[in-house]
DNA sequence: CGTCATGATTGAAG
DNA sequence: CTTCAATCATGACG
C-alpha cells in the first residue's frame, strides 16, 4: 500500500515529499505555492490517497473499484495515454521496427537444411547425403562414419530442440507475466494496449536474439562435425601395396583401354578393399597422370607388363608373350617396350 | 623445412 | 551419369 501511494505521487510529480509534507495539506501549498481551487482539489485528492494507505485492505480494493468505475476514468486514461505516447514513448519507441534479419533467415535455412531444425528425417537423412556423397558410392559404404556422424547430429538436434522448446517457454511465461503485470497496472497507470503490445513486441525480440545465438551455436556445433567429418574423408590415406599392385596390373593389362567396366571396378574394389568410387577415382588419375607423362611412366609400365607375363608364363607357360593383356595396342596410350630389365 | 606422390574434389564437357 | 583436367590437401621422404 505504502508502495503503490508513493507510486500515485510520483505520477502525480510530488515525489521528494516527506510523509509528514504529504500529511499536511497545507505543506503541500507551502511548498507548491498553490492556492488555487484546482490545486486545492490536488490537495485533497493527496489527502484521500494517504487515507487510502491507511485503509484496510478490503476498502481500498473497494475504492479503488470506485476510482476505476468513475465516469471520467476512461477519459482521463486515454488523455494520459496520449500524453504519454507523445512524450517518453517517443523518445524511444522509433527506432524498432525490425526488419526480418537475413542472417538470421540464413541461419534458420542451414538449419533446416542440415536437418537439425524441421520435421525428423529418419533413414537417409542429411547426414547420410553427406556421408554417401563424399564417399561417392554406394549406401552401405562409411557405415561406421555414418552412425556416428549421425548420432552427433542427432545429440546437437535434441539440444537445440530442447534449448529453443525452453526458451520459447520462458518467453511465453515471461511475456504473459508482463502483460498481467501491465495489464494490473493500466488501472493505476496510463498503460494502452498498444503499449502492451510494443513491450511483448520488446520481449519477443530479445528472446528471438537469445534464439539467434542458439541458433548460431548450433550452426557452429554442426559446422565443426561436418568439417571433422570432411576432413576425416580428405586426409588421404595411400592404399595399401598390395592394392596399388592390383590396381597397376589391371591397368597395364588394359593400357588401351584402361575404362573397366562397373563389373571390372566392383571386381577391383573387392579386391582392393577400397570403394568403387576410389577405383573410378583411382583410374581418372591415373589415366590422366599417365597421359601427362608417359615418358616417366614406361618404365613403371614395362614393370607390370613384365609382371603380368611373367603371372601369365607361370600360369600357361606357352604363348604367354605374345598373348600378354598390354600387347594390343590401339588405344591413344603408347605402350611400353618389353625389355627383361625394364629398360626401354 | 621443401618436394614429390597420390587420393579426393571440383567443374566443364559430352 | 562418366571422363578429363586442374587443383587441393595430405603423406612420405630426404
Amino acid at each position: 500500500m505504502e508502495d503503490q501511494a508513493r507510486m500515485m505521487l510520483g505520477h502525480i510529480g510530488l515525489t521528494g515529499l516527506s510523509h509528514e509534507d504529504v500529511g499536511d495539506p497545507d505543506n503541500i501549498r507551502k511548498h507548491h505555492n498553490l492556492g488555487q481551487p484546482q490545486q486545492q482539489d490536488i490537495g485533497d485528492i493527496l489527502q484521500q490517497i494517504m487515507v487510502i494507505t491507511d485503509e484496510s485492505l478490503d476498502e481500498a480494493q473497494a475504492r479503488k473499484h470506485a476510482l476505476n468505475c468513475h465516469r471520467m476514468k476512461p477519459a482521463l486514461f486515454s488523455v494520459l495515454c496520449e500524453i504519454k505516447e507523445r512524450t517518453a514513448l517517443s523518445i524511444r519507441g522509433v527506432q524498432e521496427e525490425d526488419s526480418p534479419d537475413p542472417q538470421f533467415l540464413r541461419l534458420d535455412n542451414m538449419l533446416l537444411a542440415e536437418g537439425v531444425a524441421g520435421p525428423e528425417r529418419s533413414g537417409a537423412s542429411a547426414a547420410a547425403a553427406v556421408v554417401a556423397a563424399a564417399a561417392g558410392g554406394s549406401p552401405s559404404e562409411g557405415n561406421v562414419e555414418h552412425s556416428e556422424y549421425k548420432e552427433k547430429l542427432a545429440q546437437i538436434r535434441r539440444m537445440y530442440h530442447a534449448e529453443l522448446e525452453k526458451y520459447q517457454q520462458a518467453c511465453n511465461e515471461f511475456t504473459d507475466h508482463v502483460m498481467n503485470l501491465l495489464r494490473e497496472q493500466s488501472r493505476t497507470r496510463p498503460i494502452s494496449p498498444k503499449e502492451i503490445e510494443r513491450m511483448v513486441g520488446i520481449i519477443h525480440r530479445k528472446f528471438s536474439t537469445i534464439q539467434m545465438q542458439l541458433k548460431q551455436s548450433t550452426c557452429e556445433a554442426v559446422m565443426i562435425l561436418r568439417s571433422r567429418f570432411l576432413d576425416a574423408r580428405r586426409k588421404r590415406r595411400n592404399f595399401s601395396k598390395q592394392a596399388a599392385e592390383i590396381l597397376n596390373t589391371y591397368f597395364y593389362s588394359h593400357l588401351a583401354n584402361p575404362y573397366p567396366s562397373e563389373e571390372a571396378k566392383e571386381d577391383l574394389a573387392r579386391k582392393c578393399s577400397i570403394t568403387v568410387s576410389q577405383v573410378a577415382n583411382w583410374f581418372g588419375n591415373k589415366r590422366i597422370r599417365y597421359k601427362r607423362n608417359v615418358a616417366k611412366l614406361q618404365e613403371e609400365a614395362n614393370r607390370y607388363a613384365v609382371k603380368t607375363a611373367v603371372d601369365a608364363a607361370s600360369v600357361s607357360s606357352q604363348a604367354s608373350q605374345a598373348n600378354s593383356p598390354a600387347t594390343p595396342n590401339s588405344g591413344g596410350y603408347p605402350a611400353p617396350c618389353y625389355t627383361p630389365d625394364g629398360r626401354l
